[in-house]
DNA sequence: AATGGATAATACACTAGCGCACGATAACAG
DNA sequence: CTGTTATCGTGCGCTAGTGTATTATCCATT
């Protein structure tokens, strides 16, 4: 087995790595956002909204891939914690529009700034061409990726 | 902030990238695994018992990096479904052992092929060369993020 | 032998995700 | 206008992860 040829080797490192990468990335932005007292999932959320604001929750859902059940999980949070708030749609009274607060606003500012660090220090060391590279590669796999869950939807 | 000069913006492309290429991957995987009715969580005890059988939970938890309160939740659902087994460490009577029970080595081996065959589809016309340099970065990025992890452990 | 510190597993509370099913509402068909 | 169908949000139950506290056991030092 240690005679593969070709490429298998590098296929399951990379499987691992990618496992790996994602994995430690999420611990360490957890570690970033601990003081800001908000979580991963929230960031996302509260990000999104800072380039939409007013989305609705059903878009958010869509957005961020996930279901809308967690949506509607997330937001019950950050409405508790006054990061943003439910809005009756005046149209469609099945819609709740989702607005940030300006201490939600506030927070996405600070959190750019500690995302951005984190950035920088996790690709220390890699020069431009190997960052647009790997940027280059890693996008082919994410096409990959959609085609094969597109396909296997059946 | 918009005449930032070089690779700011590989940066940020990149760790959308990454998290992109790992949520995708992780749906992929769960497709992938569901006719086998086993989580992927679950598939990476397996996983690791096969190499290692009669680990100990805290081993595992070591190994998987995750929690022990994680590892003893999924003990408990892989052993009801009889794909492995506790076992009383003789001597010390703390530890519980676990082993594979032979429905569990033989789904391993069911699962080793399909992960291989996922592997296969998505990375779907990467050269090996892009293979190598990619994973070589990745690991560089690993590298950086368990020292960032490391460090700022305090 | 006794005690005090480390370690293995568990209990509990919390955030987060999924899938399914449901009620309310909207949009459209006839 | 009425019935059907689709969509929006939620409730419920499940898996999974975290952090903290607890219990049982081991081990080292006294």
């Amino acid at each position: 087995m240690a005679t593969e040829t070709h490429s298998i080797d590098w296929e399951l490192r990379l499987g691992y790595l990618i496992h790996d990468v994602s994995r430690l990335r999420r611990s360490a932005f957890d570690r970033c956002m601990k003081p800001l007292n908000v979580t991963r999932s929230q960031w996302w959320v509260l990000a999104y909204l800072s380039r939409q604001d007013g989305m609705t929750q059903s878009q958010l859902a869509e957005e961020l891939d996930i279901g809308k059940v967690a949506v509607g999980g997330l937001i019950d949070r950050l409405e508790k914690a006054e990061f943003l708030r439910r809005e009756a749609d005046p149209g469609d009274r099945r819609v709740n529009r989702v607005f940030l607060e300006p201490k939600g606003k506030q927070l996405v500012t600070r959190m750019r700034k500690v995302n951005h660090k984190m950035n920088a220090q996790i690709l220390a060391g890699l020069s431009d061409d190997k960052l647009e590279s790997t940027a280059v590669a890693l996008s082919a796999i994410k096409g990959n990726l959609l085609a094969y869950l597109q396909s296997a939807a059946v």
